[in-house]
DNA sequence: ATGGAATTATGAGTGTGCTCATATTTGTGG
DNA sequence: CCACAAATATGAGCACACTCATAATTCCAT
């Protein structure tokens, strides 16, 4: 098992004693990261996450080239880094959207989607370079493979808890893991689509979005398939 | 408009000529394609994309680690071969295949996909770093943009005639472009179902196979919804 | 304040995929 | 058979992502 970056075990002690004094550390870090943060996103727009260079960002950053590295494992990890972040995001608004709670099961999806579809806007321009190779196993041979699978598991986990209760609610039938499974499916074909939806405002994507939605779950709605 | 690999106009004149004599090059070019082709499957199948080094693959493969570029522009296009040629076998496979023709829809895609998972079964260990990337498009400020998007243009328009077919007989409605864009998103949904199932022959994942086809023609064959 | 431990930064070094000017091989017309 | 052109092979060289031994910084007990 294999430390990828240089770890700390600050913040246990912080959090314990006083949480007043952030330290001169932990300040430093945060305000390096957020400026590796702002100098990625740039160039990643610019040039695509090919075109970018690690040497590069760590320039513009003004650190070292291999500090880079103690903050993000991976280029790649760089850029995911905001789409796994939209994920969290949307997970929090929704937890705290009191109205949605209650709303039809496809209003509820509609809205995840189209506040995704919001979120990853201003990465339009890289993210489909990087959004697909966050979903695969890497090779099985190789030790990074569950890694990038748990990625996902927060997601579909949010997704099985919109799900079930809807489950309970009798507007769908059981579909177990299938059904976070196979809106993860539909979500990246949605991503797919919208990556080349030129229209203004992406409405085709979302009319694509309305209809196949309410299509799905009508059709769920009525018949009872056994799984 | 770059020309990636250094190319050839033979061929031209040798089909309207001499049909019987190959030519010495075209059969060294040939045999040397095979010999990369056989090397690399068995160090991708062994170490993994990541793991096989092009410098191994050439050496290997007994030839200057340059040539290997004359023949694959990239690494990863050398890997993605398998699954074009894959894609190649089953639309002509099917083209052979009288007995589908007139076979139900549902019939028909099973057959399709299954016979597309059983050619991929040698591949397993290294499909799932690749799959997906061929499906991305590459940054849009990337020139390759367009040139990996043509990688499905075949296999997406195979599925539309199976579909056309469909909808003129009145088994689904019309879907338009959409039917195929569906299947494509459906189609790599089981893949990675399929390479994360551990189960005796892929059982698990013919079953979802079985059920999700017929889940999802019975229900287009019920409603008439229009697009 | 001070020494020492824990943490973070550094950049030369490594092996990689890939390029390109050059050399070699093959095909063709005389 | 011989020049000449076209096609193909070659490997030194390049920029890249990433590593790691070492240096610098921060923290804390004394």
């Amino acid at each position: 098992m294999k430390a990828h970056l240089q770890r700390s075990n600050s913040g246990r002690r912080q959090a314990v004693a006083n949480r007043a004094k952030p330290g001169k550390r932990i300040i430093k870090k945060q305000r390096t990261k957020e400026r590796i943060l702002e100098v990625a996103l740039d160039l990643f727009c610019r040039k695509g996450l090919h075109g970018a260079t690690t040497k590069e960002i760590s320039r513009k950053a003004g650190i070292a080239e291999g500090t880079l590295f103690n903050y993000f494992e991976t280029k790649e990890d760089l850029a995911l880094y905001f789409f796994e972040k939209e994920a969290e995001e949307v997970m929090k608004w929704f937890a705290a959207e009191k109205s949605l709670r209650r709303a039809p099961l496809a209003e509820q999806l509609f809205s995840v989607i189209q506040r995704q579809l919001d979120y990853i806007t201003p990465y339009e321009a890289f993210i489909g370079e990087v959004v697909f190779r966050s979903l695969q196993p890497r090779s099985k041979l190789n030790p990074l493979s569950l890694e990038s699978q748990e990625r996902w598991i927060g997601y579909l986990r949010f997704i099985r808890g919109i799900l079930e209760a809807a489950e309970k609610r009798g507007e769908i039938p059981e579909l177990g893991d299938l059904g976070a499974y196979a809106f993860a499916a539909y979500y990246m074909g949605i991503v797919t689509y919208w990556l080349h939806d030129n229209s203004r405002g992406k409405q085709k994507t979302l009319a694509l979005l309305d209809r196949s939605l309410a299509m799905a779950l009508a059709i769920l709605r009525k018949g009872d398939w056994k799984w």
